[in-house]
DNA sequence: GACACTACGTCAGCCTTGTTGACATTCCAA
DNA sequence: TTGGAATGTCAACAAGGCTGACGTAGTGTC
């Protein structure tokens, strides 16, 4: 069988084979449950669920962020979102702040209480992370990043990136 | 500052830092939202969803298999699952057939048409898997694979396992 | 100053998909 | 025969998506 390609030879190229992808579908799926798991236990003694976590994720990977911001990010419509934040602006959480330049924006912030839960939800999560990472090495951790992003949407790999180099 | 680990020294961890576990973190989030994104499509055109594309997935993993294994692997009450085989197999897309040897059992099988779904849902799939793991190289697919499997729950490990030599 | 537009909040209603609890049926096995 | 396992089904409920419509406040432009 001639190689279309011309470098590579079909050796090569055996990571591209149906089956090596399902495989990678179904590893993505059972990751996914073990990734959230941690949290979502956390969470559910206190009637909070994903949707909060993930807010509460972004406004401290970015304080002061703006709700239409955050909607890019998170890909919910404001309906959505505007429930969750409300309920986290009233237990005390996050606190809206009216924006100086633009005063139609709110600039979302954690409070002191706001951090604390976000610390206990990434710190489990991270725990999981970090035992995976250890366990593959650092040479997969580069793969895995990799794989990653080249799997994202590209309206989501540059709000990806725009949040890494927001912390650099 | 003393290496408590003996082995490996300080720069070598640098892949543990919280800023990396941070990234991983974020990185997984917005790649599986890439990665369900092309069927949600599809199957938001048939008034179907992701636990209708779950389901399908795994009955044609493993024809015959009986609902209560389907329960363990996707990790849902028998109730949920219920409702989506009940539209399925309405649907015609999923048979379900009485066990020979224990016929309380109900084993479930793809249709010609439900094979048919499931050939678009995962081609849609499997050509973006396809493309991210031509973008990131063979190495990079190792650790990938590598290090989602360390982030599985053991049980949901062993089924993942399971599933892979069902098909060797 | 009038007007269009933007950012945000909110109300109402709908859908999917998860949950619990209760109960019926069927059938295997002790 | 009886207990328990596997399955199906009904009802009720909640989270968290969605759309559509409307209101309000602030911005920018003609």
């Amino acid at each position: 069988m001639p190689d279309t390609l011309g470098a590579p030879r079909g050796e090569a190229l055996l990571f591209l084979t149906d089956e090596q992808l399902r495989q990678g579908i179904e590893a993505m799926f059972f990751a996914y449950r073990g990734f959230t798991a941690d949290p979502d236990r956390i969470l559910s003694t206190l009637s909070y669920g994903r949707a909060h976590h993930r807010a509460i994720h972004f406004i401290n990977c970015a304080p002061g962020t703006t709700v239409n911001n955050l909607l890019n990010i998170l890909g919910v419509t404001k309906q959505s979102l505007n429930r969750v934040l409300r309920t986290l602006i009233e237990d005390g959480l996050v606190e809206s702040r009216v924006g100086r330049a633009d005063k139609r924006e709110r600039h979302l912030y954690l409070t002191e209480e706001g951090k604390a839960l976000e610390r206990q939800l990434s710190d489990a999560q991270r725990a999981r992370m970090r035992a995976a990472y250890r366990a593959a090495g650092p040479e997969a951790v580069v793969g895995f990043r990799q794989v990653l992003e080249a799997m994202m949407d590209p309206e989501m790999r540059r709000n990806y990136m725009k949040l890494r180099e927001g912390r650099e």
